[in-house]
DNA sequence: CCGCATCCGGTGCGATACTG
DNA sequence: CAGTATCGCACCGGATGCGG
């Protein structure tokens, strides 16, 4: 039996793939922004600064597709679509919330050593 | 005062591009892999599979120049270089690694779910 | 030989314009 | 409002070179 340990350094293991959507540039914003609760494309397009629609759009197409957030789509005139994570989605999305607690916390430390070297 | 909360959201804040460093997808991988100790450049490239050199080389340029890592190069032929994580960086690399674990330990079910969606 | 710089071809990204 | 289509450019990845 292989070790399990190593999973995603595995080339093939179908957790790289879903790794690499919720690491992804646009990915973990989207994660961490749905955390706050459902949203819809426009609100999230205002609040993570710099994402364009076509990324945004893919972002969310991969996310849904791994599981990660439910997509809700009125039918009515304006349309009206909306996302949610999912149970799973919450659990991944607090874990990234964790390191960019982290890393907003300490930016001040880091930028100071940055500084230094 | 801007509320704090959102400062990754902000497209040009510093913390922005380190944390888009620390979940590139090669950053991901490597900051894992050295939480369980210094490695040697060729160490790593067996590692994770499918890194090639180049990005390899700079996604280490970059942790290293963010304070997650340092490079020790010794002068010796052939050559031997090595990486070990800073303090900070195995924050964030504890922090990714939970991440990790958890998709790790949930994959069936996802991989299910995506099944049946 | 190992770590990395350089060069080059293909892919993916972002800006813009457009549709239901 | 919520996306899709298109296109040009940047960036990624593989091959190669080379200094130590």
């Amino acid at each position: 039996m292989k070790e399990l340990q190593g999973r995603v350094l595995s080339k093939n293991c179908p957790s790289r793939e879903i790794l690499n959507h919720l690491t992804s540039r646009w990915g973990v914003l989207v994660m961490i922004v749905l955390l706050t609760g459902t949203k819809r494309f426009s609100e999230m397009r205002r609040e993570i600064e710099g994402v364009s629609e076509r990324m945004l759009s893919e972002t969310l197409k991969q996310l849904e597709q791994d599981g990660m957030l439910v997509r809700h789509s009125y039918n009515t005139v304006p349309p009206h679509t909306d996302y949610t994570l999912t149970a799973h989605g919450v659990q991944a999305a607090e874990k990234i919330q964790h390191l960019v607690d982290w890393l907003e916390n300490n930016l001040n430390d880091i930028l100071l050593q940055k500084q230094s070297a």
